[in-house]
DNA sequence: GCGTTTGTTGTATGACCGTTCAACAGGAAA
DNA sequence: TTTCCTGTTGAACGGTCATACAACAAACGC
């Protein structure tokens, strides 16, 4: 709540700015995180021009200059989401082993309903909007290609057959079930519950993960 | 488009009716299964009283006078949809065995995205509404429940020793996930690939399922 | 037929929605 | 200091939203 100082008769002849100026860069990136923060806490239906302007602290006018539109907004939102998961699984060059991997997904940081919630809302939205649909192959192929190549890997220091694109497929899916549950039913899932689900898939495949 | 019928002079007295009368009980599955048609068709934010009124050929305030407003509409849209799913479970007295299950959930009349972006739909909604979420409760412990009865009865068939809890939450998970994946990348996932992801994840367990 | 019950209608209302756009002003370059 | 570019503002607009409610009428018992 910036109030506008009055200025005394004599005094300095520079009054407080009005609004901070930033980059496009800056500004589209302030307005995409106050995006994602109102999905989580309150689903698509609080995905508005006025309560995303208001939790970043902007004037309404902004998100149709920097995006084209509530649309826009909501595909960059989309990126954004995506963006932590990619950058675990190729985080720093290397790609993650299997069971760091595994360890990853279910640390306080990641399997926490505040951070999976975006997901719920984002994914009723996709289902129903072809431009995000799209959006969607392009970041689910690199999240798919990722899962494979740790899975062979893994199949193949153990010296296992393994049917690795299959495996993946069916990890990925099991995963974003247990983030669902974790969402809409908050006391009954949790990150142990979720660790045995996997090893209960992975394991008779591949072997101790641990 | 009922048009009213002009009478002319000295014509039958009896008009064409405006309306049609129901009951209550009738009048709310109609509002309900427009509500579903709706929620499938276009997400949450298609999900107005506009446009449910609209689909089931009604006027305006019947939600608010038999649902008392949006939100219970919404409430008992959300026990429809899981009914044809605990019908499936104990559909005609019998418990229904564990392959005969799988199966029938993989039918083209089950694994259909039209069916499924319905729950998608929905969960993002669950996630954020409390009244939703002790509804979802309700309903999953019915079906977490008859899943365990489902692979524990197999099991003992078979003589092999299972979690059956275990194998159940995660069942539910993996098959919650497997549904998404339906509705968000159409062209990649299939009633094929989903049923080898649940043999991956039973067979080992359980022996084979055919 | 007649009155009563009860489901139904549709408008009025006020809040909120997304988009547009002309005016404005921060801030760097000249 | 002045100029100019460009990010920013906020009001205006037309549309849609959920709800409330008074009037209405279909169907049933009598």
């Amino acid at each position: 709540m910036p109030e506008v100082k009055v200025a005394a008769k004599g005094a300095a002849k520079v009054a407080e700015p009005r609004f901070k100026r930033l980059t496009a860069t800056d500004r589209a990136a302030e307005l995409v995180e106050a995006g994602l923060a109102v999905l989580s806490a309150g689903g698509i239906t609080a995905f508005t021009i006025d309560k995303i302007c208001k939790k970043a602290g902007a004037s309404r006018g902004l998100i149709g200059h920097h995006f084209g539109g509530k649309d826009g907004l909501l595909a960059a939102c989309y990126s954004a989401a995506y963006a932590p998961l990619l950058r675990m699984l190729h985080g720093g060059g290397a790609p993650l082993p299997l069971p760091q991997l595994m360890d990853e997904l279910f640390t306080d940081r990641q399997f926490r309903r505040e951070s999976l919630t975006l997901w719920l809302a984002l994914w009723g939205e996709i289902a129903v909007n072809p431009t995000l649909q799209a959006e969607h192959q392009r970041h689910y192929q690199a999240y798919e290609t990722a899962m494979i190549r740790a899975i062979t890997d893994f199949a193949q220091a153990k010296g296992r057959q393994a049917d690795a694109p299959m495996l993946a497929a069916t990890l990925i899916a099991l995963l974003d079930g247990l983030w669902l549950e974790l969402c809409i039913a908050p006391g009954v899932m949790s990150a142990q519950k979720g660790r045995r689900a996997v090893a209960a898939l992975l394991e008779p495949h591949l072997g101790p993960l641990a």
